[in-house]
DNA sequence: CCGCAGCTGTCAAAAAGCTGTCGTAGATCT
DNA sequence: AGATCTACGACAGCTTTTTGACAGCTGCGG
């Protein structure tokens, strides 16, 4: 049974027939500092599992050759205990993939937020990281936020967000002190193909502000002309 | 996980001719912290129970070669006293198991609810742990649960819960503070294989809150866009 | 002091969640 | 065995919350 250090690289293998998605959720990978890699039907997966020893897979159902639930079985045939994050459409097998959460392995319907599914991953690989996994828990400055009671503080004021407000700021939060352009949270926290033209990421944002920059300094900075970051005052 | 506590790792065999149900079983254990291996026939399981000492055994009566008594049967010729709890079809035997589980061993029919299985293998092994064993109870805030009386109050009045309400609420609080979503409340208490497509959840939390938010301040708490938890209402 | 990026109020549609009612099936009692 | 009771979940109506389009306003930077 391997054990899954943060200190190592973690080793992703996507597997999607659908290369531009494959690609998007390998390059996000990468981007996080993951070592990942790309199968685009059952069979490679399989051969790929086989000698890059992924930490983790994330593998779309509907595959040309064999299904997910195939591919599945014979990485668990061939004893690997890797956890799996399944890729289904919004119909149909979702009922048939539910059942696989039990197992510690997780499930997301597409098309998913790129930042929802990072999220998944984390939490399955902490999780399977064995016993005494410590908690998820974001903080800057006076803001802390646990990503598993989805607690949000800004001191000691119990914040409300709704999910989409969360969403944001826990990207922010993420990525803090890095400063974010607008189209790189839409891509992140919005579904991938979304058609919101207009200035959701803006509304967002006051919204969110309202709620935390309430009490206190204002946390959340407008670099004029590209985006936004939360951090301690700047400059 | 906050109301577990053991020092050494629990050892589980898991013993089952289908190998997703066994991995099922083996994954859960492990998320729980525990040590679980599989085997898939009666051989096997009696060559690894030899060579890996199992706490704990997991075993489907029907098996291709040796079936489950008979493993039972050769575990304790070889002198081992390992408890033994079995899975059997709905129908038939189930008489039969119940006559065999003998001193601290137990069965379950299967398709079990992973929430379930996992709660007797914690009964199971407590009481083999020897004389004075301890009590198992689950509190949050001044709701306690019994997990051996099956009792539940909330202060001190004494609540009447349904089988399924039990154990929604079971698991809410053995995970609590965490926030569950309802994919993962179904998965857990629900029999693998259910396809809840409706609102059943919803439904047991509605059910839930009438009976136990009705004296004192609300313990269930909706994350809208997520799912339940229950805790203190936090400030 | 101008212009444009950014901010925010308003609103309606859609999503999410809550709960009452009811039929069925299994358990329990007589 | 038959009658009765209980638990469960399908379904549907209703309420609340969230979201994003739109539009007008603000204020920064030059």
């Amino acid at each position: 049974m391997p054990h899954y250090e943060r200190v190592e690289k973690v080793r992703l293998l996507v597997v999607d027939d659908d290369p531009p998605i494959a690609d998007l959720v390998a390059t996000v990978a990468r981007y996080e500092g993951w070592q990942a890699i790309t199968a685009n039907s059952g069979e490679e997966a399989l051969r790929l599992a086989a000698e890059f020893h992924p930490d983790i897979v994330v593998l779309d159902l509907m595959l040309p050759d064999v299904d997910g639930f195939g591919v599945l079985d014979r990485l668990r045939g061939a004893g690997t205990m890797v956890p799996v994050v399944f890729l289904t459409a919004r119909d149909g097998v979702a009922d048939r993939v539910a059942g696989l959460t039990r197992g510690g392995d997780d499930y997301l319907v597409k098309p998913f937020a790129v930042e929802e599914l990072m999220a998944r991953l984390r939490t399955v690989l902490r999780r399977s990281a064995g016993p005494g996994f410590q908690r998820s828990v974001l903080r800057v400055a006076d803001l802390m936020m646990d990503e598993d009671t989805r607690e949000v503080r800004r001191g000691d004021k119990l914040l409300t967000l709704t999910p989409t407000e969360y969403e944001v700021l826990r990207y922010l939060m993420r990525k803090s002190p890095t400063v974010l352009t607008k189209a790189q949270i839409l891509d992140h926290v919005w579904e991938y193909g979304f058609g919101g033209r207009s200035n959701v990421v803006e509304l967002v944002v006051s919204r969110l502000r309202r709620k935390l920059d309430d009490t206190g300094t204002p946390l959340i900075h407008t670099v004029r002309g590209f985006g936004y970051v939360i951090r301690q005052a700047a400059e």
